[in-house]
DNA sequence: CTGATGATGACAGCATGCTGACATAATCAA
DNA sequence: TTGATTATGTCAGCATGCTGTCATCATCAG
């Protein structure tokens, strides 16, 4: 919380010191998980401002580009509910992203013979030149992002995330 | 990509496997970056829900519990839009949650010496034990899960996540 | 002191996510 | 095959965040 006390304090955005751990009774464990959360919680917003920003040419947002995204790795099609167990949301969130995308001709629902409801979703060539679009600013984006920063950084931190969520994921 | 990749083939859940990085003409950086911004949105999502869930018997949400903790770390009380810029959001959102706070007794609003129209926000009493329960179920929440988690991956991984948002925040 | 600039409050609209509820289709065990 | 359970589509309501707009207050340069 050590960076949480010094933005209330001095209200200049985030200090890019790494947070001494030394108050009283705190575990420093503790603190930097909380500050970690908070700090999360904080990246989430921007990655999704800058998300939306990074493709708003395109007709996109960033709940798009998750679907699109999606879709474009998978080779048969997906489901919604599919999509929202990949992407770990609520099927009714992803209905509504597809069904105004299938609107908009990014998508189209297709017959799925494993279902008969549950058609599946593919993209259409509209929506994949999106994708190819997507990936033009998106991969840039993400070298530049990276460029000074160590690459086992980046894998340690994927680590972590991935086993937080693993473990609130239960 | 990886994960992601793994994700859509087999959807079960979120391979605790370290991605390999071995696609055709990607950087390993690009797509170790790109995993992560994905992971950072599901992450942040299941800690909404789990914030949520943690607090609720408290008459709290994460969103009120992101306020609280801001409030309770300043001494003189904070202005909603400074409130707002702590947390990195909109005055608008924090002035919705820090009005219903406000009608539940929480907080209270009070008039601001150093300005007439910005007034400054305090913990009730009530505000203040609700911050103390808090803390009573985010302290063992976050040790529990930390308890397997070297110090060094969570600093690493804070240092990352803080050094996006300052890049990210420009 | 005055005018320009910035900060704030207040309201509106919208996007994205969640949950709950209900009917129906699909699946699986008995 | 039948009955119970699960998955899905669909609709509704709600919480949280964003932006835009406008009036008003504060601040500061001139």
């Amino acid at each position: 919380m050590d960076a949480l006390v010094a933005r209330v304090g001095a209200i200049r955005a985030v200090a890019p010191s790494a947070g001494g751990a030394s108050s009283v009774g705190h575990s420093p464990k503790r603190m930097l998980f909380l500050d970690l959360v908070l700090s999360v919680f904080r990246l989430n917003g921007l990655l999704v401002a800058e998300g939306d920003a990074m493709t708003e040419d395109l007709g996109l947002t960033s709940a798009r580009w998750k679907v699109i995204g999606v879709v474009a790795l998978s080779t048969a099609g997906l489901t919604v509910p599919g999509i929202a167990r990949v992407l770990g949301q609520s099927r009714q969130a992803v209905q509504r992203i597809t069904d105004v995308m299938a609107q908009d001709g990014l998508i189209i629902y297709e017959p799925n013979p494993k279902h008969k409801r549950s058609v599946l979703v593919l993209l259409t060539d509209e929506g994949k030149s999106a994708y190819n679009a997507l990936r033009e600013v998106q991969d840039p984006w993400a070298i530049r992002n990276t460029e000074d920063i160590p690459i086992e950084e980046l894998e340690t931190s994927l680590r972590l995330v991935r086993r937080l969520i693993q473990r609130l994921d239960k």
